[in-house]
RNA sequence: GACCCUUUCAUCUAGUGGCCAAGGAUAUUACGUUUUCAACGUAAAAACAGAGGUUCAAAUCCUUUAGGGGUCGCCA
């Protein structure tokens, strides 16, 4: 049988840093057996655009390359199905109109809690036959189990058994008729077809409410999997103060799609001692059963240093595409390979990257107050003249030719190495960080060189 | 409060009774390389939450304490 996978997020807005895991594992579990990823936004309440909802989480999808097959389903357009089932359990006895008030239901609450018992309802109208009391819209609720314990087994958690008297009757319809969650959920599931389910384990707790459901409409059950939470590095629960949490945002701070996916699919997931998978390798390697059952933190430090790698390991032409969203256009600059190969090793980011390239390609207004003074002294300005001088005369075009240059002065002037690179380093780029010399002067050229060269003397 | 899940270096993790006086990666520190910064290379430091058991043998099994997380809606 083919497997079928999904993601169902409710429509908040934009798609969350821990559901992108979750989707990633339900994506990867589904191209792994060549089995089908669906998308289906749960609407049943929410009174919120979900048309909105539904394209950030497929600009998000689309960013990181992850694709859902067929069509986007709505719950909010499958009243009529879910109507039908309630009808079929109110008439098999399944389940029952409860007269209770939202009052009633909070002072039996209260007084469960005061009792330090857990809070459920208490079934009072499971066989209720006489007149119902006026003016109360009625809700419909299934009828659970009353003894015994509802099991599962989790494919991360293990074996699941919860006591009946956990799972009380939930309300599957509200007074003005529209179904819950959990009814709603467990129906498209099985609707949709889908083999295994992977969710964030919030969800625990509401599996044996799904069971009930699958049970009393006679529908096949999946495979459940509940992933544990991604928290902060504090171990606490991930929120906006820890940093991004919408997935977008990684784009535009310059991040990789491959190394946010690397990233994710090794929090609660592994494969040995392997830290860099690509794409196939992790469609070819994944399995929803090795999910870790702890829950793991959030940690920038490693999504930096998998961005870094991948940015290396990134392609001429696909870096000069990206780097135009970050206002660096390298498209037709014949130098362009050479910039990249000067700064690829020192930006973990887009962002830094297309910083380092501004940085040669635009001169210097200022130079770095502690760089100038520590490199603009002594016999500074009259090395960097006559480093001028040598330049103009050998005309060099290469990395090679610039750098025989630098020896040169070395040599004839008996002086270290510093003695040159700190102030022409300063000159060239205002301070003493960055891409080697030769390099920068090959990108440059000789008069582009010479010229930040004479503004530096003049500035001294 | 009740119920459930969870606990290996700072962080992600390997580990399914002997191969573990616990391995890898990131971060950290030192050294090397270099005209600078980074990258890179080499090295160092760094953990089985605590207590009891079972066993010839426990990070691994059991009990219990503590920490963390979750759930208890006519929200999803």
């Amino acid at each position: 049988m083919s497997v079928v996978t999904r993601f169902a997020p409710s429509p908040t807005g934009y798609l969350h840093i821990g559901g992108l895991r979750t989707a990633l594992f339900s994506w990867l579990t589904a191209k792994h057996n060549d089995g089908t990823f669906l998308l289906r936004i749960e609407d049943t309440d929410m009174a919120r655009n979900s048309e909105e909802a539904k394209d950030a989480i497929l600009k998000a999808f689309e960013w990181v390359g992850m694709e859902c097959d067929g069509e986007v389903i709505y719950q909010s357009k499958r009243f009529d199905v879910y109507k039908k089932y309630i009808k079929q359990l109110l008439k098999e006895g399944k389940a029952y109109r409860c007269y209770m008030s939202k009052e009633e239901l909070a002072a039996l609450r209260e007084e469960q809690m005061a009792n330090k018992e857990r809070t459920r309802y208490d079934g009072r109208y499971r066989d209720f036959t006489g007149t119902p009391p006026a003016g109360v819209d009625p809700v419909i609720r299934i009828k659970a189990p009353q003894k015994g314990t509802i099991s599962f087994v989790d494919g991360v958690k293990g074996e699941m058994n919860i006591a009946a008297t956990e799972v009380d009757d939930f309300v599957i319809a509200r007074a003005d008729g529209a179904p819950t969650y959990n009814f709603v959920v467990a129906i498209d599931d099985a609707l949709m077809g889908c083999t295994e389910v992977i969710r964030g384990d919030d969800h625990l707790y509401n599996t044996p409410k799904q069971i009930v459901v699958y049970n009393a409409l006679g529908l096949k059950q999946p495979n459940f999997y509940h992933v544990a939470m991604i928290n902060n590095e504090q171990g606490k629960k991930l929120s906006k103060r820890d940093g991004a949490t919408d997935v977008m945002e990684y784009k535009t701070m310059g991040y990789l799609p491959e190394a946010l996916l690397n990233f994710l699919v090794r929090l609660g997931w592994s494969h040995g001692d392997q830290e860099i998978f690509s794409v196939e390798e992790m469609i070819a390697l994944f399995d929803p059963n090795d999910i870790n059952k702890s829950s793991s933190n959030y940690n920038l430090d490693k999504l930096l240093w998998l961005n870094a790698h991948y940015i290396k390991e990134a392609s001429d032409e696909k870096l000069i595409g990206l780097l135009k969203d970050f206002g660096v256009d390298l498209k037709g600059n014949e130098k362009a390979s050479m910039l990249l190969n000067a700064t690829k090793e020192r930006g973990k980011t887009l962002v830094e990257l297309a910083e380092q390239i501004k940085l040669i390609t635009t001169a210097p207004t200022q130079y770095d107050e502690k760089s100038a003074k520590k490199a603009f002294k002594g016999e500074a300005k009259e090395i960097l003249s006559t480093f001028a001088d040598m330049l103009a005369l050998a005309q060099p075009t290469t990395k090679e030719a610039f750098h025989a240059v630098m020896e040169k002065i070395v040599e004839e002037k008996e002086i270290g190495f510093g003695k040159i690179g700190m102030p022409l380093r300063v000159s060239l780029m205002g301070s003493m960080t960055g891409s080697g010399l030769d390099e920068i002067m090959a990108i440059l050229g000789v008069s582009e060189t010479i010229k930040r060269i004479e503004k530096a003397i003049a500035n001294m």
